[in-house]
DNA sequence: ATGATATTGATATAACATTATCAAATACAA
DNA sequence: TTGTATTTGATAATGTTATATCAATATCAT
């Protein structure tokens, strides 16, 4: 027999986290987070934060990104097959749409391809405006 | 005026560190330096791993391989523009021939791409053929 | 060979990001 | 409303990688 789940509760911590993850449009870092967050959750600590991407992430219902020399950042789960930008003045993470071909030409023989990552560098609009 | 660098001494332990990075034909990690190192430089300590690397890095003779979620890969600089390959089995990197284009179309706009990184997963040759 | 100084090895310490701890607060079924 | 188990916030502790410390050793110009 399965072990059940403990009972979810609802609270105005956790609506609020799922909430900056979902109005941010991009992947969030945990402290950024942890700053969205704190509009629907005063006093709202990072252990919370983190607990929550936690489960979250658990749960298949956020996706945590993982980046070079970067804390991780989490965006949710479910999108189409797409790769990131980072800014490197604002340290923002950004979603891009689409992909390359091609990988498979890349590999070594006898190599077996499963996933990959892409992850562009440069500065992102509101950086390059300035 | 210049402040002029320290005498760089010849050790045996800077030579076999250099040894390591060059017979290894794959970017090693500051722990397989220190494994492969120690063939022509018994006794060496990871400190002096570390402290080389880093060392070789401020020179411009080796450049640090970041990785998502893995400890920092070294291998030789000034080689042309490649990728690299992770082994989900082994965790060994290898290096990469050629790259994708097509990455500008990914931006978005105003967005301006500086450099890129393209890591492949999956399994190696030798770990395939298991 | 000698001496000044760079380098080394062992290990303590730092720097992070994340997790554990635990008393207090909260949710929610009854 | 009450009781109980979950959740939270503050912060201590952890894990991991890298650096600092320092006495001992090795290099290399003289």
């Amino acid at each position: 027999m399965a072990m059940n789940a403990p009972a979810a509760r609802d609270t105005a911590q956790r609506r609020s986290i799922r909430a900056a993850l979902e109005e941010a449009g991009r992947p969030l870092g945990a402290l950024e987070v942890l700053g969205a967050a704190k509009a629907g959750a005063p006093g709202l600590g990072i252990a919370t934060v983190y607990r929550n991407l936690k489960a979250l992430v658990a749960a298949g219902e956020v996706t945590a990104v993982e980046l070079p020399g970067e804390a991780p950042r989490y965006e949710f789960a479910g999108k189409e097959h797409h790769h990131h930008f980072l800014c490197a003045a604002c340290d923002k993470v950004y979603e891009l749409g689409g992909c390359l071909g091609g990988l498979k030409e890349l590999l070594p023989r006898g190599f077996k391809l499963g996933s990959h990552e892409l992850l562009l560098h440069g500065t992102c609009a509101s950086c390059s405006r300035r």
